[in-house]
DNA sequence: AGTTAGCACTCTCGCATTGAGAGTGCTAAC
DNA sequence: GTTAGCACTCTCAATGCGAGAGTGCTAACT
């Protein structure tokens, strides 16, 4: 446990630094914070702080940068949680209200004010349920032997897939089955569906499978259909400027799922992830801060911030926060 | 006009160049290519090249490397075209049939494929026709109020919005409008559409209303959904090694439509836009090399790869070319 | 006229040196 | 517990230097 001078010199020592990116220097903060004690006091206190492991000099002769758990200490005991201003949160809610009234443009406007406001990477995913269920099925012939089969979910998204036929079947037919399997498997998951005995041809047996392929592929991680915005104001960021860092987080952002690299917090909760807490090497120096949305019948989204290590907490946190509120808002507005 | 010997050492200087990235000097060019004649000759022979604007030394006492004037030339008058290895094209052909059957799913593969064997960012719209037509119309209730509209394209692409209903409307009601425009609709164009005169309700107008717009947007550049991939492949090259270069292309790439970033040549044709010719200063420094497939019925799609100007320009002509002819071969095949 | 050997010239790059500046740790005194 | 003072360490920018690369030019050769 530290004493309260030293959680105080940790919180501008990151506070400092976030805003600086330069090692922090004890003569700094004396000057700077007016503060009643000399530099050499802060310098023993700073020497303290680094043999307890939370803050370190780049080199000797220069000020004290946070470590990961310097930054762990400052978000659990120091940090402040700030709330956005009115007028801030006015403007961001006029911004929804004038984009179309669809989901996947939501998220995606979501993932672009949050990246503009921290000014760092935003993900967010989709709202999606875990046991996506039926609402409709629709099949459209492309040619004689190929279909189209549109699926619609409760949670209001559209899949498609295309179907080969075994033989020709004219757009008539295709209504039909289509009509027939509406009725049976309205409001059924995946697994209900599969459960389901029931009396079918051939290609109605196709499509009954394939749907239920469909209704499972909707909910693995990799298929959440998510909006990645503001990777300009990551590669703007000293820390990856030499451009090589960056390739390391693309890559790991890109290729592997980003379930891995991104912890679930509980509902409500808003989950920091601190360079070497990832699991992920490629994540060290970042931190990641997400939070999950939740609607109505479980329907649910991650909303993410990205950043190196050296971030403006509060400020994201506040912004996480308030983003995810407005989309459980949203969201219940809109199934209302 | 060259003389014979100038055009080669011309070919000569873009290939090691391309390969090495370092200014090619006249010793290592006579070595490595056993030329009949002394390094000096050379030397004359590239003071000549630079006089006419095809090659510039970086500074005094380095050796020569390409201007856009010498990779213009080179392209078109000294670059043997190369063919892809037979074996390279089954194993791409076996990646594609591997996958899934999807219009989507195609264009994205093909992107990824560009990307990783010419080691560079490569850009892939899904088809697309320039005059949209609607197959299939769908009205799936959200709740009362609320419903969505599915529409489904003669081009077996998918939209979907949400459509604000001005009084409650059960599934049934909704099924009902839908069956009878799709009747009234199918194979119209958006201009038709607005222009065919039809007894409506005010339900229904607005559903019309809507569907004519997802039409005319669909065909928007930038609403074209297109596939990013490699930009990973274009962070490794030197020229982009300090990120703040590629900083300024993503944002040409992402905000401002591809459209006005990336050529569109005539069917067939495969165009190589090569640094300052680009109409965007961000691009300086890059060549986009595109071609454009057709599908039947009007159809088309854009191949794009992106590198820096020093890329491997047969290499890639060829690979884009293969990709189009194949996108255009599976196109066929699909809509058979 | 074209080619070439020879050579002076120029520029980059890596390396070591230097001095200023920043910031520390330690000690001894308050 | 605090602090003034000071030696110490390390970075950073500037400077100088030598090696190496590659050129352009000239004069001689075919």
């Amino acid at each position: 446990m530290l004493t309260e001078r030293r959680q105080r010199l940790l919180q501008y020592i990151v506070d400092e630094y976030v805003l600086s990116a330069q090692p922090v220097g004890s003569n700094m903060l004396v000057e700077k914070y007016h503060l009643p004690v000399s530099s050499a006091t802060i310098r023993n206190e700073m020497a303290a702080l680094e043999d307890e492991g939370y803050v370190v000099q780049p080199h000797t002769s220069a000020g004290r940068i946070p470590t990961d758990a310097g930054y762990r200490y400052y978000v659990e005991a120091l940090m402040r949680e700030e709330s956005l201003p009115d007028e801030l949160q006015q403007t961001i809610r006029h911004q929804f209200h004038q984009a179309a009234r669809e989901l996947e443009e939501w998220a995606r406007l979501a993932a672009a004010i949050l990246a503009s406001r921290v000014r760092n990477a935003a993900i967010v995913t989709t709202p999606h349920s875990p046991e996506p269920r039926m609402r409709w099925l629709e099949l459209v012939g492309v040619h004689d032997y190929l279909a189209l089969v549109v699926v619609v979910l409760q949670e209001a998204r559209v899949l498609q897939q295309t179907l080969s036929l075994e033989r020709p079947f004219t757009q008539e037919e295709l209504t039909t089955i289509a009509r027939t399997l509406n009725e049976a498997l309205d409001g059924k998951s995946a697994a209900e569906i599969r459960a389901q005995e029931m009396r079918l041809d051939s290609a109605e047996s196709a499509v009954v499978q394939m749907a239920a392929g469909m209704l499972e592929g909707a909910d693995v991680p990799s298929n959440e259909p998510s909006y990645v915005e503001g990777l300009r104001d990551l590669l703007r960021q000293p820390e990856f400027a030499e451009g090589q860092r960056l390739l390391g987080l693309l890559e790991a952002m890109e290729e592997r799922n980003l379930g891995r690299a991104i912890p679930a917090p509980g509902e409500g909760n808003v989950a920091i992830t601190i360079g070497g807490e990832h699991p992920l090497d490629e994540m060290r120096g970042c931190t990641v801060i997400s939070t999950r949305y939740t609607g109505p019948s479980g329907l649910h989204g991650t909303l993410s911030v990205v950043g190196p290590t050296r971030m403006q907490y509060p400020r994201s946190v506040a912004m996480v926060r308030y983003m995810s509120t407005l989309m459980e808002e949203l969201l219940r507005v809109y199934f209302a």
